[in-house]
RNA sequence: GGCGAGAUAGCUCAGCUGGUUAGAGCGCAUGAUUCAUAAUCAUGAGGUCCCCAGUUCAAUCCUGGGUCUCGCUACCA
């Protein structure tokens, strides 16, 4: 393998438009700080980047819903975060944010430099344009009715209510969030880069050098590789972000997934403007990636092609993306404020920082997607923190004051156990190292605990309370080696839990410098005679209350969404007043469905053949959610016959069949109370 | 729909290139112990390894099909 000169550590830049939860945590932070803390105390030269993500629609549009700049909302997000990160002791070497002087210099560079070397091709398309506000319009601030749910204020990609995709071809009644005028389509101008052109180069990088990747992240490469690249779009038409640095452009920025990378390069150049480089462009350092799985193909694929247009940098050497973590059995989401929010965390469990970095790394979703549950937070702190490492810890130094008043006793009747036990040290050492080195952290952090269980069993074997009833000589030599154990945890678990070596390092009364990873299994850290310092309790118990207050606050919110689930959805508003003549104009009739088959390749569409007396004709509706083609068969319905003809899949759909919405966005057909004749007009 | 990943004891997870009775931690039961935050230590019970077919002397592991979960992506009256 490899021996490398330094490490640069990067963790995903969490974006500025709301806290951090539990989930960036164990995908992404606690992971890259473990992973960051161990190789210092390894003395190996390390660099661990993090920063704030603040480019992008939707903080400009979570700025005009609050009535505020976007610059007022990555500046609220910015500090809260960063201060969370730092009360958290995610030890980033520098924590910058992509608002930055140094950032905006960076990137725009960097884009400069492709554009004058040609590595971008110009493209011209129709976007969507208001007219009033005079600007382009992102999807998201296209508003209309969400065809799924009747939402009325669905975005143009997304229905916050009923979660489905959108595009702001299908809302109903589209309007501009700016001006709510109706959007027109425009021509305009943006600069894509080329990824089918570094295909090749991809594959041999990804696919031939780097098979040792987690297979998650493997997969997934390999599955976009093998589906062909396409150039994606590194510009936008919007008015928050960092401009295109090319004359004649007012208007556009550099899209956030061109820019936010870019910042990790930034960020390291802000803290360390004259060494910099040598983190960045030296093939002698080793790049390493921290993110969730949703960020894969960014940090495989689109930014080391970045990487390599621009030329001269160094590519990630492992990128060890993590699978998702669920809450109480759901999907965390911001939106629904299902999630435990760092901050939030901080103030309920102060100076507990250790537990929930210690329970999100022992139940990482390294493999697949994890539950966190209040539950298993609680029992993993009590039946494991406290009751076998703080306990240990606190057996020995308990006896060690109670028979030595708190100094290092000497090791006066060494005996065969004490070898056996102190032996098995370096076999512990090398496990946690090797599961530290590829980046199974759960591995790691068990290995580490088993240290503490070997000083348990030491000390139940060789009982010290009975032995110093007879035999002080030997009860010397059993705290001795107790103790050493003591100071080998404290190390062991400095990267997982720093807060609680930190302690030990004073219960013991040792200084910081300790804390290298070379000193576990060193027997001369805590000579004889050395003075202990106070006895206390390294973990707290945690009690029911305050695990049912977190758990009752959660089901609080699950009544609360359902309640506005229920709520926000009882009956659509009338819609704006119409004419009899323009009623008049919908032809309105029914129908029966003769055949049904599920249009390939969709998973909503289906194409029905009906007879609506006065031809047969096909429509395509998107009802396969709701109804098999089987069920439809033979079914009467409505239509609206004479709606202008669309095609669906390169299918013509002629008319549009009558559904009705429930409240939980659910479609039935409306029919008639008794069968009628095909044809019949309704009005 | 396409692609990727996952599905193993009550819970959370290991199981490298197929090989005798499938493992760990927690939880549970029993016993020991009492220095310690009723903590610890030992022993034990618990599993059609998602389902169906196939390859093989032999499959949790390989192949094909299916189901469910998550992600990316397409499409979506």
């Amino acid at each position: 393998m490899k021996e490398y000169k330094r490490y640069l550590v990067t963790s995903a830049l969490p974006y500025a438009n709301g806290p951090v939860h539990i989930g960036h945590l164990a995908g992404v932070y606690v992971p890259a700080d473990i992973y960051a803390r161990y190789l210092r105390m390894c003395g190996r030269d390390v660099f661990f980047v993090g920063g704030s993500d603040e480019h992008g629609v939707p903080i400009t549009i979570q700025a005009r819903k609050q009535g505020c700049s976007p610059q007022d909302i990555v500046d609220k997000y910015h500090k809260l975060i960063k201060e969370s990160f730092a009360e958290f002791g995610i030890s980033f070497d520098v924590y910058s944010r992509t608002t930055s002087k140094t950032h905006y210099k960076t990137a725009s560079d960097f884009f400069r430099k492709l554009y004058d070397e040609g590595k971008f091709i110009e493209k011209e398309s129709e976007q969507y344009y208001d007219e009033e506000a005079k600007q382009f319009l992102a999807d998201r601030y296209i508003v209309g009715t969400c065809p799924k749910c009747g939402n009325e204020r669905a975005y143009g990609d997304q229905c916050e209510k009923c979660g489905c995709t959108l595009s702001p071809e299908e809302l109903i009644n589209p309007h501009s969030a700016l001006s709510g005028k109706p959007p027109v389509k425009r021509r305009t101008k943006h600069w894509y880069l080329p990824l089918n052109e570094y295909e090749p180069w991809l594959r041999q990088w990804i696919l031939e050098e780097h098979k040792e990747w987690k297979t998650n992240v493997y997969g997934q490469c390999k599955s976009w590789l093998d589906g062909g690249l396409q150039p994606r779009a590194v510009s936008r038409d919007l008015d928050w972000g960092i401009p295109v640095p090319v004359e004649g452009t007012e208007g556009k920025v550099l899209y956030v997934w061109f820019d936010a990378p870019i910042g990790y390069i930034s960020n390291t150049i802000e803290a360390r403007p004259d060494d910099w480089e040598k983190y960045w462009k030296d093939p002698d350092t080793k790049m390493v990636h921290f993110i969730g799985k949703d960020n894969i193909v960014f940090h495989c694929i689109v930014f080391p092609s970045m990487l390599k247009a621009h030329g001269g940098f160094i590519l990630p050497d492992n990128v060890p993306a993590n699978e998702f973590l669920n809450l109480e059995g759901d999907k965390l989401s911001t939106s629904r404020n299902w999630a435990i929010w760092l901050h939030e965390y901080l103030r309920d469990f102060p100076g507990k920082q250790d537990v929930l970095r210690y329970v999100l790394c022992a139940n990482a979703p390294e493999t697949k997607d994890n539950d966190f549950t209040w539950k298993d937070f609680q029992t993993r702190n009590n039946s494991e923190l406290v009751a076998i490492y703080g306990n240990f810890v606190n057996r020995a130094v308990v006896l060690t004051h109670k028979y030595f008043g708190g100094k290092v006793p000497e090791d006066l009747k060494p005996e065969a156990i004490d070898t056996a036990t102190l032996g098995q040290v370096p076999a512990i050492k090398a496990a946690i190292t090797d599961a530290l080195e590829h980046y199974r952290f759960r591995e790691a952090l068990k290995e580490a605990m088993n240290l503490a269980r070997l000083g348990n069993k030491y000390l139940t074997d060789t009982e010290p309370w009975k032995v110093a009833k007879t035999d002080m000589d030997r009860t010397a030599s059993i705290l001795s080696v107790s103790l050493k154990i003591c100071a080998d945890l404290a190390i062991a678990f400095s990267p997982f839990i720093p807060f609680s070596s930190d302690k030990l390092l004073g219960i013991l009364n040792l200084p910081k410098d300790v804390l290298k990873w070379d000193n576990i299994g060193r027997e001369d850290l805590l000579p004889a005679g050395h003075q202990l310092g106070k006895a206390e309790l390294l973990f707290e118990k945690i009690e029911d209350e305050a695990i049912n207050a977190q758990m009752e606050r959660l089901e609080n919110i699950r009544k609360a969404n359902a309640a506005a689930a229920a709520a926000a959805a009882p009956v659509e508003a009338q819609k704006a007043e119409c004419t009899f003549d323009e009623f008049g104009k919908m032809d309105i009739r029914t129908a029966t469905v003769l055949e049904a088959e599920r249009v390939p390749k969709t998973d909503k569409l289906l194409k029905l053949t009906i007879d609506t007396g006065i031809d047969k004709r096909v429509i395509v509706s998107g009802i396969a959610e709701y109804y098999t083609p089987e069920q439809m068969v033979g079914k009467q319905i409505c239509i609206l016959a004479n709606l202008a003809p669309r095609k669906i899949r390169g299918i013509e759909s002629k008319g549009m069949i009558l559904m009705a919405k429930q409240p939980d966005g659910k479609m039935r057909i409306v029919a008639p109370e008794e069968k009628l004749r095909n044809g019949a007009t309704i009005g």
